[in-house]
DNA sequence: GATGAATGAGCCTTCATTCAT
DNA sequence: AATGAATGAAGGCTCATTCAT
């Protein structure tokens, strides 16, 4: 019943044909439109088939959920040897604006969130995911005040810093989707974000 | 098709029924596997019955959202006749975020966005709903800041102000289902909230 | 339980509006898809009224046939005064064959026959209208013979003409609905449906 | 959205088994009355299949009337080889008689023509097959005269005179439902028949 | 590994009919 | 006589999942 031996290269690169596919669909659709047959159809395989490879739907969610988690660390480590912190987010602010209130992406990240609520599974992925993402963001700060620095706040500083900024950029996602296309919107924000990263990141 | 004549004080009530029952099965199961069926039970009438006073399914989530947007503009109002805008929020604080993020309330707001993204009709909703909130929010912020002080901001810096303002609650509600139960979590960011409305609301 | 009194002339009138309406919506809308309430509100009543007018709405329909069956005898009795029989219907054959096939009719009339070999009360409706017009038709083809000449026929000789006539008239109605708006239809066929004409109605 | 490949043997044999169902239920209960659960049993399968094998319940009857329509057209065909084209007609008019006023299957054509005027996706297959008849009939009725008679005929009078041969068998038909059962009318009508059939057969 | 035919539970919605007023 | 709110059974259809091949 269980699936026994590890998966082999093949296998693992099928998962990955799925992954990519559902994510597709599920962008497109949202994760309960898009059916399985249409999933197997964009990964080129048959729905029968894809049983072999994840458990059932809800797997695959977590799994996209387990990738992208993978993908914010990478992009957090990518900052941890690019310098200062601060320095390099307000360079980017408008970037980072852009891209985190992507109208199509936030709304998979909406339909994962709704879903997790009451899908214990996927739960488990989100918060441990979450878990990661928080932990390496702490340091991110720590390194980026400098240790002294860092040790003369307050013992809860540096968790609420790092909560607020991760608030922050999923509230841009939130508003990607409540507020899509207007024009201004970057350009207005910019300005006031890169304030509040000072009040984030500075010591 | 649609109803002409102007709902009775009845009928009236009997929405109300519907729309509480819904909300409730919309936070317990997710709009999608709630049943209409469930949600006529929770409101104590027939599932046929709830389509004399709904068009469908999707009728009774709009429904939810512009009653949320009447919610919120009431609040806001609150706010403006309570005097010095920076003064109260500080002192709420800690209220402000525990409600945000209130876990059962925050999947129901994720479901509406996943929803609105792919759904027409509710995405007007949502979205003349956030373009209202928004009028007030800067409505507010200058109001708050005294006219002269607001007159020599550049054009865009309240409108910046106010949308970073609605990202920072959203990306409360979002935490909450994102990590939900951190014990601390309320205390370590009101500290840090605090110095960030500093910067978006004081002159 | 079941209806007592004679119904009042206020009820014989609430009963001819809730026939015409339902005709009109049948026509319309076919006899499934045409709702009570629909019916209801085109009677200017409300649905509930109807079922103390009507057993239910197989009860209408079977008024309806009733009403129709009374209109074919009607018909059949302005022949039997108007004189010569066979020379009325060559005077008017074009218009016969129009009014035969007019679509919207002639849809009313394959609903009530599909209807009717399933629903037994419609059916008794139907077929001792079904008598009643063919006794008639039978009669005004013996009187258009005169007697002497149809009594030299043999026995079944006027009972064949008169079905034949009867099945040739159902199947333009028939045409109606397999073959619309084909314009040179009733020209087409008038001259070949005169000689048929001769054939049933001459000695 | 639709099977785009060619369905294949299996697929085919399952259509049939859909088709000969349905049919029957058709027949039995009407086009309305008939559920997709009772097909799926009659034709032992799951409800849910059905939809593999066709768009939707529309979709069946439309298969079935095309199918029909195959049947009439196969049925010209052998008298379009058997010679003298009155002949066998006036040979089998009692067979003809019968055939097309037997009741089940006369129900299912006024089902059939019923939901015809209201769906348009039926009308244009109804239409269709009723154009490919008249057409087929319109040559045998050619070729029976002879090419020499039928040119010197007036130009619509072929097609008339074919017309008026279907309006005939279809007004058998309605005479199958609004009169089922009189002993004696196949002996009746046969005489009358074969005059008519002179008339409209003869040169 | 891989297919795709097949299942069947369950959903939203409609509508004839009833009944308190 | 008349209303129209309310019922609830039933229907068409979808889709995650299974399994014989």
């Amino acid at each position: 019943m269980t699936t026994s031996a590890p998966p082999s290269d093949r296998a693992l690169a099928r998962r990955q044909q799925v992954l990519d596919a559902a994510a597709e669909c599920f962008r497109r659709r949202g994760f309960h439109a898009a059916s399985m047959a249409e999933i197997a159809k964009t990964a080129g395989m048959s729905p029968g088939h894809i049983y072999n490879l994840f458990e059932n739907k809800d797997d695959i969610i977590a799994a996209i959920v387990e990738q992208d988690c993978e993908d914010v660390l990478a992009r957090i480590a990518e900052f941890q040897q690019g310098g200062a912190l601060l320095e390099q987010m307000l360079a980017h602010t408008e970037e980072a604006i852009d891209e985190h209130s992507e109208v199509s992406e936030a709304a998979l990240q909406m339909e994962v969130l709704a879903e997790a609520s009451r899908n214990a599974k996927l739960a488990t992925v989100v918060q441990r995911s979450e878990a990661l993402v928080h932990e390496k963001a702490q340091a991110l700060i720590r390194q980026s005040l400098g240790d002294e620095a860092a040790s003369r706040l307050p013992p809860d500083e540096i968790l609420g810093r790092a909560l607020l900024l991760g608030a922050l950029f999923n509230g841009l996602t939130v508003l990607g989707v409540r507020n899509p296309a207007m024009p201004q919107r970057t350009a207005a924000m910019a300005p006031v974000m890169r304030r509040v990263l000072q009040v984030l990141l500075a010591p």
